[in-house]
DNA sequence: CGCTATTTCTACCGATCGATATAAAAGTAA
DNA sequence: TTACTTTTATATCGATCGGTAGAAATAGCG
């Protein structure tokens, strides 16, 4: 009667009625795959349907409807292609939560076999009419990380790990700026050579010691 | 026969048949507005006509289709919005030119009247199937001025206005990517207090005296 | 074997997309 | 006026959009 969450089973446990002939978990890295590349309006339902593999109302009767979809890839782009985020603030330092914010993000830009860019930029970005509540709903997402960045410099500047002169929500801004400019510059052509003088200019920069 | 530049003439100067009665300048200003607002594939036609006040086949006579549309409305849009970016290679330091930039861009962002975000990040990003040629027309843009600021700050760096350990290329990326994301996040509902900080942060740790 | 539950497939829905055919309206030029 | 040119408004084009109805197919359960 009413969607509900079948992402939380186990692959294939349905113990009644027809078994289902693909697998959710694999479809729904096909999905992110075309979010990624296309964006949340630029991807059609054919174009997900062909690259997942599945029928339009299979998906529809796994997923919800496109929404949907788009948010449970997005869990899985957060959760696979931003761990690197969540660790970086456990970095002892600073320092070494930029570092590795950025190498992270370079590391990323530069794997060849996944889509460039950042799909949260992607999805922030693009605003049609369609797309207010994905915009909403990245922005809520980026808004909760970027607390926890202000938080961890504000701690680091009450251990004297940042100079007393630097504004902890300026130096948040500041990076996750970069990270924004990566992923914009990441999209838009730029070579791996670009982006790693960016990177390193950005952490040669960062106020240190 | 063909639809050519219109806009090269003055608003009404056509000398033979019924006249225009739509102002041409005008009626772009508002597709910019749209384009700014919704990106290339988000404005519809009917978003179009409806903000510039012209019927549907006025405006494939006077603009040819929405693609040349979008095109003359980057061209006004770097034309007017932009123009601190040229005057910003015009300062006598590197810093004075950063300066202008973050600046200068930080002002447009904070401008009550007129949409958040960068139209050039939004058509940059924004990748639908039929936006692909918008995307390569806006990268192409931006890589002359790019460019342009390299060459920049390679001079600086030869005047000694540079210290001698800054990668020029580099800190050009890392400069673009600080107002890629300035243009982000005024974009995904960031404050003005938090875009001025990232602007002041921005210029406390850029190189050099 | 039915009976029920679930998925799969084909075909299709109304709405909207960008783009146009057509002809009336409004001007200049003769 | 008549001829010509260009813009206007109406009405629509075929394609595609996201989303679904309905029946056949495939399983467990009695």
């Amino acid at each position: 009667m009413e969607a509900i969450d079948i992402l939380d089973d186990k692959p294939c446990t349905a113990t009644k009625g027809r078994p289902r002939e693909f697998c959710v978990d694999a479809a729904l890295a096909a999905a992110l795959h075309v979010f990624w590349t296309k964006g949340y309006e630029g991807a059609s339902l054919t174009d997900l349907t062909d690259a997942m593999g599945v029928t339009r109302p299979s998906l529809y009767a796994a997923f919800g409807n496109k929404e949907a979809l788009f948010r449970k890839a997005l869990d899985l782009y957060e959760e696979e292609k931003l761990a690197y985020t969540r660790a970086a603030l456990d970095q002892p330092t600073a320092r070494g939560v930029a570092e590795k914010l950025l190498l992270g993000g370079l590391a990323n830009q530069l794997c060849g076999d996944q889509p460039k860019g950042c799909l949260g930029v992607i999805g922030a970005v693009a605003c049609g009419a369609e797309a207010e509540s994905i915009r909403t709903e990245v922005i809520a997402r980026r808004a909760s990380s970027h607390a926890a960045l202000v938080d961890r410099f504000e701690r680091a500047k009450a251990e004297g790990d940042l100079r007393a002169d630097v504004d902890p929500r300026g130096l948040t801004s500041f990076l996750v700026a970069l990270m924004q400019g990566l992923a914009v510059q990441a999209g838009s052509g730029a070579s791996c050579d670009d982006l790693r003088r960016l990177v390193d200019t950005s952490l040669s920069l960062w106020p240190g010691r």
